[in-house]
Order: C-alpha cells, then sequence, then structure tokens
RNA sequence: GGCGGGGUAGCUCAGUAGGUUAGAGCAGCGGAAUCAUAAUCCGCGUGUCGGGGGUUCGAAUCCCUCCCCCGCUACCA
C-alpha cells in the first residue's frame, strides 16, 4: 500500500494554565492514537503542537501575580510541555508561538494581506487608561450593564442579562489595572474580510464533508456560524503583549491573538525545520496538495479551525504562489466534565495533568479517557470510573490474561514459545479473530471512532480469556502436552497483537508487553500474522497494572472542592420566586418609638413603631440580643404587609428584619438615620 | 436574549436514510472452573428510550409542544 502523508495538529493549548484531563480528552488524546496508529500503519505522520502564548488573559494574570507575561508562559509552557510528555503524547514538536520564527510567520500573513489591500481600516472608541496609559481590552473594563444594572458588566457585553451594547452605554466604567475611570478614545484597527469567503467557505466546508465524513456536531457549529452570517473582523488589538503589527503606523498595536494563533501550526513546523535542518521540510506537508491534514480540536475552537483558519488560508493562495493545504477533517470533541461538574480551578474542581501522573501511572489514565471520550456528547470523569476502568478492565482482563499465559509457559515450557501444533476449530477461529479485530479496529480509528476501538481492544482480551479458559491447558497439560504447546502459542499470538494494538492507546503498557515477549513491534498490516516465533525465549513477566485500592481514591475524591486546604464554599442553592412574587412583599423604613420587654417572656420586645401615617404594634424576637432601650429611636425595616399575629398574646402587626450572624445572634438591619419613616424599600 | 447539544438499564455510554424480542461495558444475582494480579468463564435485563400530542401499518428515530441539564455567543480542550 502506498504510504500516505499526513499532518496532524492539537489546538495550541493557551499558558495561562496547567492542562487539565478535560484538555486531554478534547484534542491531545484522540489526537495521538490516531498519529500512532497512523505510523504504526507506516505511514508519514507529522504531529504538531505547541503553547498560544499571546493575549490578554496572560497579561492578566501577569499583573495580578506581579510579574512579566514572559515569566507565565514560561512556567506554564514548561508545565503542560512536561505534562504532555509524561502522558505519552507523540508531539514531534510541541513549539511555542513567542519564538521569532512565529512572530516572523504571523507578520508574513499580515503583510501578504496588507500588500494585497484585503485589510480595511476601521476607527472605533474604546476606553483608554489615562493612568495606565493604555487602550483597555474589554475585559479590562467593569461597569454596570445599562439594561439590568448588574455592576459586574464587560464593556460591551453582560454576561449577567446577555445585552449587547456600545461601550459608551456602559455606566460607571472602571478600569480594572488602576480603578481610575477609564475614557472612550478613538483608535483604528485593521479588519479581514471574512464576509467575503462566506460562500467558498460553505462549499469548502460541504465538499469536505462529502468527502471525508465530517462529524455531525462539528457541521452543527459551522452552520450556526453560516446562519448568523460572516462579519468583518479585526485583526489588531491596542495591547503591548504579542506579535507586533509590521506596519510604520502602528506602534502599540498586535495582531489579535485569533489570526495569529492558527498560524503556530505553520510556524511550529517551521521550527522543526530548522531543529532538523531540512528547510524545506515543512512546505512537503503545508504545501503539497497530496498530504492530508487533519486538526484536532475541542467544541470550543470550532469556528476558528472550519471558517477562520479556512479563510486566511484561502486569502493567502488567491494572492501567493505557494499554496497551503486546508484541513480534511476537524474532529472536534464535546467537553469532558468532572465528577458531574465543569472543571474549575478556582473551585477545586477537576485535577490537573501533572499532579494526576504524580499519583497514577499515565496508561491507565489514557484507556480510561479514551473509553469514554466525549466524542459525540459531553462525557464524564469519575474516580469510581477510573478505579473500575484500571482494576476490572486493564488488571483482570488484560493484565491477568498476559500474566496467566506467561506464568503458564514458563512452568511448562521453559519460558519458551512452543511449537503450533495440529489445529483444532477453536484454535482456528481465535487465530481468525487476531487477523480480524485490527481490521476492525483500524477502520473505527480511521472514521475518528476511538472510543468504539478502545472496546474491541479490549473485547480481543476477552475473547483471549475466553480461549484460554475453554482450552484448559491446566487439564490437557497432563494428557497431550503439545496440545497445551498449541493452546499457548495460539495465546502467545494473541499477545503479540494485543500489545501492538493496543499501543497507540497504552503505549507504555505496550513496550513492558514486547520486551516481555522478547519481540519487536511489527507495521499494522501485519497484525494477527505469525509474529512471535517458536522458541522464542521469553522474559520474565511483570506486573502490568497494578490494583487501585479504595482509600487512595477516596484520598482523591475527599480533595474536591478544596483549596490550599479550604474547602469552596459551595453558593447556596434559592429556590427561584418571581420578580412579581417579591414585589408582594412591601418593605417599609419605620422609627421604633418605644420598646420594652414581654413579660414572662425570654426572647420578645414589645415595639411601637411609626410608619407613614400610623404607628404599628410589633412584636419581635429581638430581646436577648438587643436592649430595649437600644432600639428607642434606631431606623429598621418592617415587612409592613405581614398578617397580623398574636405572639404570647400580643398582636404583632409586622416583622422588623434582622440579621442572622454565625453565631446565632440577631441584629436589626441598620438604615441610615435620615431616611424618612415609611419609605418604600426594594 | 440568540444559537447549538443532550435527557436511553443502578452507573458510564452506543444506537436516527422509521421496521423483527432497544444494545455494550461496569456494577448486581446464580453457577462452573482452579493456570493466573480471588483473576477467569457461563447464565440472568419488561428500561413510561424526559413529559404530552401528532404523522405512520409501524416512532428512541420524523413533526409540534412543554420540562430539565449543558455548552457557545467571536481569546479557556
Amino acid at each position: 500500500m502506498e504510504k500516505e502523508k499526513i499532518l496532524v495538529t492539537s489546538a495550541l493549548p493557551y499558558a495561562n494554565g496547567p492542562i487539565h484531563l478535560g484538555h486531554l480528552s478534547g484534542a491531545y488524546l484522540p489526537a495521538d492514537i490516531y498519529v500512532r496508529y497512523q505510523r504504526l500503519k507506516g505511514n508519514d505522520v507529522l504531529y504538531v503542537c505547541g503553547s498560544d502564548e499571546h493575549g490578554v488573559p496572560i497579561t492578566i494574570t501577569a499583573d495580578k501575580e506581579g510579574v512579566t507575561p514572559k515569566e507565565i508562559i514560561d512556567r506554564y509552557h514548561n508545565i503542560n510541555k512536561d505534562a504532555f510528555d509524561k502522558f505519552g503524547m507523540s508531539f514531534d514538536i510541541y513549539s511555542r508561538t513567542s519564538i521569532a520564527k512565529h512572530h516572523e510567520t504571523a507578520k508574513e500573513f499580515f503583510k501578504a494581506f496588507h500588500k494585497a489591500g484585503l485589510l480595511t481600516v476601521k476607527s472605533s472608541k474604546q476606553f483608554y487608561d489615562e493612568k495606565a496609559d493604555k487602550f483597555l481590552p474589554d475585559r479590562y473594563v467593569e461597569g454596570t450593564c445599562p439594561k439590568c444594572g448588574n455592576e459586574e458588566a464587560r464593556s460591551d457585553e453582560c454576561e449577567k442579562c446577555g445585552a449587547l451594547y456600545d461601550p459608551s452605554e456602559l455606566v460607571n466604567p472602571v478600569s480594572k489595572i488602576s480603578g481610575s475611570q477609564p475614557e472612550l478614545k478613538e483608535t483604528s484597527h485593521w479588519y479581514f474580510p471574512l464576509n467575503k469567503y462566506e460562500e467558498r467557505l460553505k462549499k469548502y466546508v460541504a465538499e469536505s464533508n462529502e468527502k471525508f465524513n465530517w462529524k455531525d456536531n462539528v457541521l452543527q457549529y459551522c452552520k450556526g456560524w453560516f446562519h448568523d452570517g460572516l462579519k468583518e473582523r479585526a485583526v489588531t488589538r491596542d495591547i503591548d503583549w504579542g506579535v507586533e503589527v509590521p506596519l510604520d503606523d502602528a506602534a502599540g498595536k498586535v495582531l489579535y491573538v485569533w489570526f495569529e494563533a492558527v498560524l503556530g501550526y505553520i510556524s511550529a513546523t517551521k521550527e522543526l525545520s530548522n531543529q532538523k535542518n531540512d528547510p524545506e521540510l515543512w512546505k512537503k506537508y503545508w504545501q503539497d496538495a497530496k498530504t492530508r491534514y487533519i486538526a484536532f480540536i475541542g467544541k470550543d475552537n470550532v469556528v476558528f479551525h472550519t471558517i477562520i483558519f479556512p479563510a486566511m488560508l484561502m486569502a493567502w493562495n488567491d494572492i501567493m504562489d505557494e499554496k497551503y493545504l486546508l484541513p480534511e477533517n476537524v474532529p472536534a470533541n464535546e467537553f469532558l466534565s468532572f465528577e458531574g461538574k465543569k472543571f474549575s480551578k478556582s473551585r477545586g474542581w477537576g485535577i490537573d495533568v501533572k499532579d494526576f501522573l504524580e499519583i497514577f501511572p499515565a496508561d491507565p489514565l489514557r484507556y480510561t479517557l479514551a473509553a469514554n471520550l466525549p466524542e459525540s456528547k459531553d462525557t464524564d470523569f469519575y474516580w469510581k470510573e477510573f478505579q473500575a476502568r484500571n482494576n476490572s478492565e486493564l488488571a483482570d482482563i488484560l493484565g491477568n490474561f498476559v500474566n496467566r499465559t506467561f506464568i503458564f509457559t514458563s512452568k511448562h515450557f521453559d519460558a519458551k514459545v512452543p511449537d503450533l501444533g495440529e489445529l483444532t476449530d477453536m484454535d482456528k477461529e481465535m487465530l481468525e479473530y487476531i487477523k480480524e479485530q485490527p481490521k476492525k479496529i483500524a477502520g473505527l480509528i480511521e472514521r475518528y471512532k476511538i472510543k468504539e476501538a478502545v472496546l474491541e481492544m479490549m473485547n480481543l482480551a476477552r475473547a483471549g480469556n475466553k480461549y484460554f479458559n475453554d482450552s484448559e491447558p491446566w487439564v490437557t497439560v497432563k494428557q497431550d502436552k503439545s496440545r497445551t504447546g498449541t493452546t499457548l502459542n495460539v495465546c502467545l499470538q494473541t499477545i503479540y497483537t494485543l500489545a501492538e494494538i493496543f499501543s497507540p492507546v497504552i503505549p507504555f503498557t505496550s513496550e513492558k508487553i514486547f520486551k516481555m515477549l522478547n519481540s519487536e513491534i511489527t507495521s499494522w498490516e501485519n497484525c494477527g500474522s505469525d509474529n512471535i516465533k517458536t522458541g522464542t525465549q521469553l522474559n520474565k513477566p511483570e506486573i502490568l497494572f497494578s490494583k487501585i485500592e479504595d482509600e487512595s481514591i477516596e484520598e482523591q475524591i475527599n480533595k474536591l472542592g478544596v483549596v490550599d486546604g479550604e474547602p469552596v464554599e459551595e453558593a447556596e442553592e434559592f429556590d427561584l420566586i418571581s420578580f412579581d412574587d417579591f414585589m408582594k412583599v412591601q418593605l417599609r423604613t419605620a422609627e421604633v418609638i418605644e420598646a420594652e420587654k414581654v413579660k414572662k417572656s425570654k426572647k420578645l420586645l414589645k415595639l411601637q413603631v411609626k410608619i407613614k401615617g400610623e404607628t404599628r404594634q410589633v412584636v419581635a424576637g429581638l430581646a436577648e440580643h438587643v436592649k430595649p432601650e437600644e432600639m428607642v429611636g434606631k431606623k429598621v425595616i418592617l415587612v409592613a404587609n405581614l398578617k397580623p399575629a398574636k405572639l404570647m398574646g400580643i398582636e404583632s402587626q409586622g416583622m422588623v428584619l434582622a440579621v442572622e450572624t454565625e453565631d446565632g445572634k440577631l441584629e436589626p438591619v441598620a438604615v441610615n438615620p435620615s431616611v424618612k419613616p415609611g419609605t418604600e424599600v426594594r
């Protein structure tokens, strides 16, 4: 079969925090499994990734910590690179967008577009912080929403009520940098005419889908974007962290991250070319029409990889002689939740890859994630499930099958691979199965059905156990040793095949098995043929997967929702009432005129309070907390339309609002003394 | 608010060009076996396919409607 050239990318993780299990499930593990499989098939695969290191959130983190953005990106680039490495990601290069090569590449694209007159300049008003001498990106400005009054609204959008508005409408804008009030100041930016590519993009998506059968969720996302119509997009921003706009009159402006980050795939490949002293290498992938390009991402990234990046490449290809490939497929995954909730570092929910791999080995994690990838909908990671997958599948089914075969072979055949003698129907069936199963799995992986492929891999190990059981070598060894030899030979061929087909998913274990078999991995196409030769001396078996005890899982579960040793307070859950319901409660300010203790009562005070036009008698349970004389003259809040009730025989015509402190003390809600009695409270 | 996804067995998930008794893995129950990390193998599933309505000979699947979860809304997989 002719070798294919395949370029694979995984979304560039943002270097503003450590990656967690959700990231792995989205764009990394499926890609790595795909890549390892394609390499086993003998195809020429290039797998590229790297850190995305520009943009506002990184500068926010840096400011918060009082360090430079460079320190932030260095920290997380290294943490994540290391985590990926321990997890067994087989990138050909893990680059970063802060390198000179990337700045150069991004500028090249911008300049080409600019020179061709594609980009338009538009001015708009943006918040400017005089104290900090900076234009403020949306996230740096907070104010009150003009629609709903939410005080934590963003400059052009309120997350609470969803309103979109012009930044000039924002009430009381505050700069998050200096705390001062920013001014709206005129600035200009370059825009990319995404709208001009709309028809071609629709065609691109439709045709790619026809040829390569795109995933349904991806098509739905695209449909959503097309439905709304594509608009021009600003490609520059006024910040000082990023790729500088390569024009004379653009001081203080950088390329907007969406524009340059996707180009990181290209610059990373160029970087690899340099490292290999083969400057043309990258072109053999990116600019050869025979290469297949597959971009693995999470669902949040769909628009960038099916619309924006292709549009940019189309624009380039229109102008330049050297033409880039567009992705043939963008197999985006949905999200992984953690124990039923979204990953959240601040709430202590979920676990970083780095922390995980310090406690458990990579392969059980790879297997667990792969067996439950969010391929068609969001899925969940549960610690208990991780334990079960490790113990009852990896250890009990796969690990034990390998172990029992090895031990039996060393006990009765000096750990040498016995002859394959005369075959029974059962032997033939098993041999047929180990030939067919890899084909089935290959088909699934090529259609990006990794989850189902993993199930089929484990099914081969199940079949191995059944074959072993049904063959009863512990019986035959007493009567017909050559029969036993045949059984074990078939089992060892099965183990060989298992090591091979499982290697994309659990590469570390696969390697161990090959070492135990004293054999080398072969091409995927040879799976199931006579791979392990009769007479081969087997090495001593080792336990492939140790069981995970309940205690170590409990320990992890107990860490949930804890940050720095402190449990994170869960927000209270309220039964929601409508605005109308709330308005049924009529609150008024009231002035206390008289106060005395109710006789024979520990808790009750009898108050005379003045509201507009009347004086009411109210009985309040405050006696243990406030002295009567302290109450006189106080302004309080009264529920004015509460049905009167009798307490200790005294009529109470309302209720005084009080706060209950943690130690159980009550304190009347304070009202500014200048407020007139009877004023409405809402 | 708009757009999108989801609601299937105790749990985690498959399953739509409408078609026999709706599936898998795990857990559970019963049995067999004893080579093995007490692992394995065999048997056991009547689940209002979120609710209601409709189209149809026939609906988990198509249409309408309602409820509940989640995501995106242009810089977090």
